[in-house]
DNA sequence: GCGTTGAACG
């Protein structure tokens, strides 16, 4: 290290120089020695060479040393106009690679262009990228028309990203398939982004669609495919379609990455055979946080949908999967465990790992929630007002839930117990009429999900007051019978909503489209297509 | 004068 240090400084030969740098650099491997590298750089007087700027750049791995370099090549005195598309590709590039500055590298994009370093064909799949992780469809549109200016539409590599930035901006998924449908070539990366795309936006059905249309094509699908197509099998809840997919996979030997095997576990888990997916899990090397996720929420899941089986053993192990972990459980993790703990009754449990949560993020809200909660469960209502007034002295509030509803053009949002709208007489009426109606046809109000200090009789009360029992009783007051209704919902939809829907689905037949914060339901006919789970 | 790429799982 020292004699590259002395022969980067003290050489007159410049070749020599040079690859002493970028020897050096190719052997950093943290920020302070990046700082360090910077200081023999500028002594070796290659401050301007572009191949060691370049590799500066590339050097920098995590974000702070990213900044570093980016703040020394282009700082106050740099001459723009000197340097070269690579250099500012290798910037973009590393912007666009992490996850929270992919505005940093449409900026130094901008500098680019304006410093009239002509972007090449290796610029734009880096700036499409960091345009897919910002979502801007507007952005991603003005970005397309560089790329048809300079002439790089044809290329497939842009291409390819371009499908995939304009799946990432919200209402873009047809300009994704505009650009994918005028590709005079496809090859697997296109048909994946694609695919992938589809699922995204939740059009699983059209993912699965585009699939066998690849097949038809000739076009081999990979490990990235399929990870796609079973990701659409898990949110239709398509166990049939999964399996195939899995006896696919092994047919055509395709490589089971880490993320593949992960798409199984969760495809396995939420379509309803949690046994496969431990197996699965147990059997796999090189676990993921992802992966711990994956399995975790599958047990969760099934608690729920399947009281009947009495799994709370699950719970158990899931906690001790935790503890085992050979990553840092992170939030979502713990969050998924403590819903777990909820439904199968291990409050101790929860408890204990809900305090643990908010020592970690003191100021998430949705944390003393899930305590607040769980005191309910546990009749602790001392306790559970000590949590709601830490929330207000902190100036927290739980986010009420709310249903919206199009109709003729127009949006009607009901929260719950809402006596704002016109209607609102006949709507109360209408919800008395459901519950006479559904209670007829089988129904029986979850009450234990109330969490409230009241009798059971109130309870029903209070759930007949939901915004969505409202907002379907709204649209069934102003659709023609057999119309389908559409809500959308901001929280998770509730334990009694779910059945309560699936009645009313029968009972008034019709078709009932629930957005939740989580997925689409589907219900038709007393059934929903989350089979349970959610 | 010498180097860079695309798509994925909770």
């Amino acid at each position: 290290m020292q004699r590259l240090v002395k022969t980067a400084i003290f050489t007159a030969n410049r070749r020599e120089a040079e690859q002493s740098c970028l020897a050096l650099l190719q052997a950093c491997d943290a920020v302070s020695k990046l700082s360090q590298i910077h200081a023999h750089v500028l002594k070796s007087g290659l401050q301007n060479n572009p191949l060691v700027l370049t590799k500066f750049a590339a050097t920098a791995s995590d974000l702070k040393a990213i900044d570093y370099a980016s703040s020394f090549l282009f700082s106050g005195d740099a001459d723009t106009h000197l340097y070269d598309s690579f250099l500012f590709n290798t910037v973009i590039r590393a912007y666009a690679q992490t996850s929270h500055e992919k505005h940093k590298a449409l900026c130094f994009y901008n500098v680019m262009v304006q410093g009239s370093v002509l972007p090449n064909k290796f610029t734009y799949p880096f700036v499409l990228k960091a345009c897919a992780g910002i979502g801007d469809l507007n952005l991603g549109k003005s970005v397309h028309g560089s790329v048809v200016k300079f002439g790089f539409d044809a290329d497939v590599h842009v291409c390819n990203t371009m499908v995939h930035m304009y799946c990432c901006c919200g209402g873009g998924i047809e300009f994704a398939r505009k650009v994918f449908d005028e590709m005079p070539k496809l090859d697997s990366v296109s048909w994946s982004a694609m695919i992938g795309g589809y699922v995204r936006v939740g059009g699983s059905t059209d993912s699965v669609e585009l699939f066998r249309e690849m097949q038809m094509a000739g076009v081999k699908p990979d490990e990235i495919t399929m990870v796609s197509v079973l990701s659409a099998c898990t949110d239709l809840g398509a166990l049939e379609l999964g399996k195939w997919v899995e006896s696919y996979i092994e047919k055509e030997g395709i490589h089971k990455s880490v993320e593949l095997c992960n798409a199984l576990i969760d495809m396995f888990a939420k379509c309803g055979n949690v046994d496969k997916a431990l197996k699965l899990f147990r059997n796999m090397s090189g676990r993921t946080i992802v992966s711990w996720t994956s399995v975790i929420d599958g047990l969760a899941m099934h608690g729920r949908g399947m009281e009947a089986i009495a799994l709370a053993g699950h719970v158990k192990e899931a906690s001790e999967f935790i503890q085992k972990m050979p990553i840092e459980p992170n939030p979502i993790v713990m969050r998924t465990l403590i819903s777990a703990c909820h439904a199968h009754g291990e409050l101790k449990l929860g408890e204990s790992i809900t305090k643990q949560l908010i020592r970690s993020e003191p100021m998430q809200e949705s944390n003393y929630v899930l305590l607040s909660n769980i005191y309910a469960k546990m009749n602790h209502w001392d306790k559970k007002t000590k949590i709601r007034e830490a929330m207000d002295k902190k100036g927290m509030k739980k986010i009420p839930g709310s249903t919206m509803i199009e109709l003729d053009h127009e949006i009607y949002e009901f929260v719950a117990g809402d006596k704002s709208h016109r209607q609102s007489k006949e709507i109360y009426e209408m919800v008395e009429e459901m519950g006479r109606k559904m209670k007829k046809a089988g129904y029986v109000p979850t009450t234990s999900e109330v969490l409230l200090d009241i009798n059971e009789e109130d309870k029903e009360d209070a759930l007949n007051r939901h915004s969505e029992k409202l907002a379907i009783a709204f649209a069934l007051l102003n659709t023609p019978p057999g119309t389908p209704i559409r809500i959308v919902k901001n929280l998770r939809v509730c334990n009694d909503c779910h059945s309560a829907t699936k009645f009313i689905s029968k009972v008034y037949n019709r078709e009932i489209v629930v957005r939740d914060r989580n997925r689409f339901h589907h219900f038709k006919d007393g059934m929903c297509s989350c089979r349970d789970f959610w």
